[in-house]
RNA sequence: GCGCCUGUAGCGCAAUGGAUAGCGCACUGGCCUCCGGAGCCAGGUGUACAGGUUCGACUCCUGUCAGGCGCACCA
């Protein structure tokens, strides 16, 4: 079983259909859907349906005639065996029904270690550079980072998982308007400390931490461009520290001053002047971004000859695309999406394709507590930081909540809820399964490696189990395609409430050696899925709770 | 005014254009002589509204209504 049987079967229709000569008037690609429904077989196709109308004919007799077509297909050597039956139902459906001995081999292929189906290489060693919180570095941590660290680290442990090349980066905005200001801020305060009264801009940083810069340093007589250095290395550990204790690591810290310094974003700009995707108007230079499908055109230059915040991310992102990343995702908070087109037209300038860079917009999370919502402010330093969140419900928890919507959905988050270990909290749920089964695994003797004859579980809620398990890597698939891990969270949930239905109704520790043997190994793949799952979530698990 | 996100069961949410729209909470009843009852089983109502595209729409498009957020030559 080196390839995917998804794949394999794929590959089996489009000869079926070069066989019956309608690939000349179907070139669209073909998928292989898990069904709805058990009923529906394992794997399903509609291709007859999406048919009908260039062959005008019923989708049924299309399904009939294709399904006759594939079959020889089926008995090429890396197919045979695997398909149980194959049948036209519903409107049209071609709907593939897999053997349970395939479904044995799969199993089997968990547990021995270093197989292909927990050692997937989808992703072919493709260069991926995951970009995100890129906070400015002006501050704790706020919620809506704390949700971007989250995805970003999850969808980043995903795609390695997959067998991509993946890199984590920040950007680090350690120049600029916000670091002068924050520079400002802190000098202010100083002064007050001094004894000086001041009038403290309502615009500037007016968080406790700002106070407790000013205390470290308002006896050294800095000048200002070194307060704000201080400033942004001491709240730069402090994210770092708060990324740690969320389990978030970065590969690389870019710094924007650095990219200035480097002189790469005079380097950028010539660039486009080259290509002719820049002019000047009204003093200032304009980047002809509509060519790409944007609204309007950028100024990259202002009229005082300062950089807009555009000219240093062009630079930047062709940086990573020079550094080698064929991929780049980046994730934004929502406030930027009006900024998605006019970047896309920046990578297409310098002759990228659009759909290699993918932006995905984090939608914000509202924080509650006892069901009420908690306003926030960056500015006023009222805000509810990443460190209150884990100092009140850990790691876990927090985890789990920010992956468990949609990501581009606006997410309820409440902190009561996400404390409680009680059923009402579907981490523990998950976590409870993982236990359960570490439990039994003490009490019972360990699966004895390829002595195992697995063709004894043959109940339904084993073969259920079974099968949830294969769809681990498909779930994970459709996460990297649409860049998105909560998926994940969801299917946690299945695979662990799939367990619970089999550990009710069958006893694993039994009189029977052969089938205690078996379930132990079934239970151990379970283990080891769950166990894979959880690490991609970077949620603990409990071998007791 | 413009843009983005959202509208699904009493509440919180799922369904990568597909088949009889699922799960948790809450409510009612049942299941521990037995591997962890933080579990399992049974009980039922729903796609905001109006059009359109499609063989097929919770999903895509247009409009209306409602909620959240954002709209600089800021970052």
């Amino acid at each position: 079983m080196k390839e995917d049987i998804q794949d394999l079967l794929v590959a089996a229709i489009k000869k079926s259909l070069e066989d019956l000569k309608i690939d000349k008037v179907f070139n669209e690609e073909i998928y292989l859907d898990l069904p709805a429904d058990a009923r529906f077989g394992d794997l399903s196709t509609n291709i007859a349906l999406r048919l009908k109308k260039t062959l005008n004919k019923s989708p049924h007799e299309i399904a009939d005639a294709v399904i006759e077509a594939i079959k020889p297909h089926l008995e090429e050597p890396q197919l045979k065996g695997c398909i149980k039956d194959i049948k036209a139902q519903g409107q049209g459906f071609i709907n593939f029904y897999l053997d349970e001995k395939y479904f044995h081999r799969y199993l089997e292929e968990i547990i021995m270690p270093g197989t292909e189906s927990m050692r997937p290489n989808i992703g072919l060693g493709k260069r991926v550079l995951v970009e995100y919180v890129s906070a400015n570095p002006t501050g704790p941590l706020s919620v809506a980072h704390a949700r971007q660290a989250a995805v970003g680290d999850t969808l980043a442990n995903i795609l390695s998982f997959l067998g991509f090349d993946t890199k984590r980066e920040y950007y680090l905005n350690d120049e600029g308007n916000q670091i002068n200001i924050l520079g400002e801020s802190v000098a202010l305060r100083i002064r007050e400390l001094n004894g000086e009264k001041i009038e403290f801009p309502e615009n500037y940083y007016q968080g406790e931490y700002i106070y407790t810069i000013a205390q470290q340093i308002k006896d050294k007589k800095l000048e200002p461009e070194d307060i704000s250095k201080y400033a942004v290395d001491y709240i730069l550990s402090i994210i770092k520290k708060e990324l740690d204790d969320f389990g978030v690591k970065f590969d690389y810290w870019y710094s924007q001053k650095g990219l200035r310094e480097s002189g790469k974003i005079e380097e950028a700009l010539n660039l486009l002047k080259e290509k002719g995707f820049l002019y000047e108007k009204e003093g200032a230079l304009w980047f002809k971004s509509t060519i790409f499908k944007d609204d309007k055109d950028r100024v990259v230059v202002k009229s005082d000859k300062s950089f807009t915040y555009l000219a240093p991310d062009i630079a930047y992102h062709e940086e990573k695309y020079r550094r080698g990343f064929k991929w780049l995702i980046n994730l934004w908070g929502p406030d930027h999406h009006g900024y998605i087109s006019r970047l896309k037209a920046a990578v297409q300038a310098f002759n990228h394709e659009s759909d290699s860079l993918s932006i995905v917009i984090v939608q914000l999370a509202s924080i509650f507590r006892e069901g009420k919502s908690v306003e926030m402010s960056t500015r006023k330093g009222q805000y509810i930081t990443l460190r209150e969140v884990l100092d009140e419900v850990g790691k876990d928890a927090s985890r789990f909540f920010f992956l468990m919507r949609r990501t581009s959905s606006h997410l309820d988050f409440d902190l009561g809820l996400a404390k409680k270990q009680t059923p009402e909290n579907p981490i523990f749920y998950i976590q409870y399964a993982y236990a359960r089964i570490s439990s039994i695994l003490r009490q019972g003797s360990k699966p004895v490696r390829k002595q195992s004859d697995l063709s004894v579980l043959n109940e339904k809620e084993e073969i259920e189990l079974i099968k949830k398990l294969w769809q681990f890597l498909y779930i994970l698939k459709i996460c990297s395609s649409i860049q998105d891990p909560y998926m994940l969270t969801v299917y946690l949930q299945q695979l662990a409430e799939a367990f619970h239905k089999f550990y009710d109704l069958h006893r694993v520790l039994g009189e029977d050696d052969a089938l205690t043997h078996g379930r132990l190994e079934l239970i151990e793949a379970v283990k080891i899925v769950i166990s894979t799952g959880l690490d991609l979530l970077g949620i603990s698990k409990p071998e007791k709770m």
